[in-house]
DNA sequence: TGTCAATATCGACGTGTGTCGATGTCTGGG
DNA sequence: CCCAGACATCGACACACGTCGATATTGACA
């Protein structure tokens, strides 16, 4: 056990900084990244991502990136809901269509829980 | 599709430098990634790797990461195959033990995914 | 108002995954 | 030579996850 004090959980707005090299993460601030890197542990939510990133404004409509896909609406609508929970992309609903939003804060997060200490780096 | 030049697959050394928001990535790109993530995606092995990179010298035994834990034996040995297996630990024996080294170029590799272009990092 | 297009929700199905206990493999020591 | 400790493998189980078709919801437009 130790750990699992009372908290809310949930992946609200953690992990703004926790570096896996700078001393050993807690349990809870495993559980309140992981649900980001979970969301980005399949092969069409990293696509989406990518698409939404490198889409016009950092954004686009669930039509721009149905085109890019195999697979039913609903899937593709499922895993857009996946990435939203956890907190990687805003949703923005304008007349009919819904925009998905890539939000940079989540990108920061991620990338700072892999930086390395200096003097670690070595290719 | 399309794009894929000669490669073998599977999670060999390939995601060297993979931005999400450049330009969307491809499937191939997309499913040489996904392991690493996908590996990480779990508390248990998050927690595993942090705590081999902030061991001495970024290595571990077994016997040092099993107290921190609740998990049976086995389980720790299969969560860290998975590191293993997913290009991001190296297995070194010595003796009677088995040291678990953590590899800096996967973790470069991890933080490169998520590096935004200048003028779009809006905390 | 009625219809169509865009998107979300629902229920179901097959597959993947984390966990365990039992057992196997290898190394060092008496 | 045999025993004990460190770690891996195996088989099984419950649960989570990706996918689909069918259906509901919402907004625009004739």
């Amino acid at each position: 056990m130790s750990g699992s004090s009372g908290l809310s959980g949930s992946s609200g707005s953690l992990a703004s900084c926790v570096p896996l090299a700078r001393e050993p993460i807690t349990s809870d601030q495993a559980v309140g990244v992981v649900p980001m890197l979970k969301a980005l542990a399949d092969p069409t939510r990293l696509r989406l991502l990518s698409l939404v990133l490198s889409h016009e404004g950092g954004e686009a409509c669930v039509c721009d990136l149905l085109p890019h896909f195999d697979l039913a609406q609903p899937t593709i609508s499922h895993h857009l809901k996946v990435l939203h929970e956890a907190g990687l992309v805003d949703r923005e609903k304008r007349g009919t269509w819904v925009y998905y939003l890539a939000r940079p804060e989540a990108m920061a997060a991620l990338g700072s829980i892999f930086v390395l200490p200096v003097g670690q780096e070595r290719p």
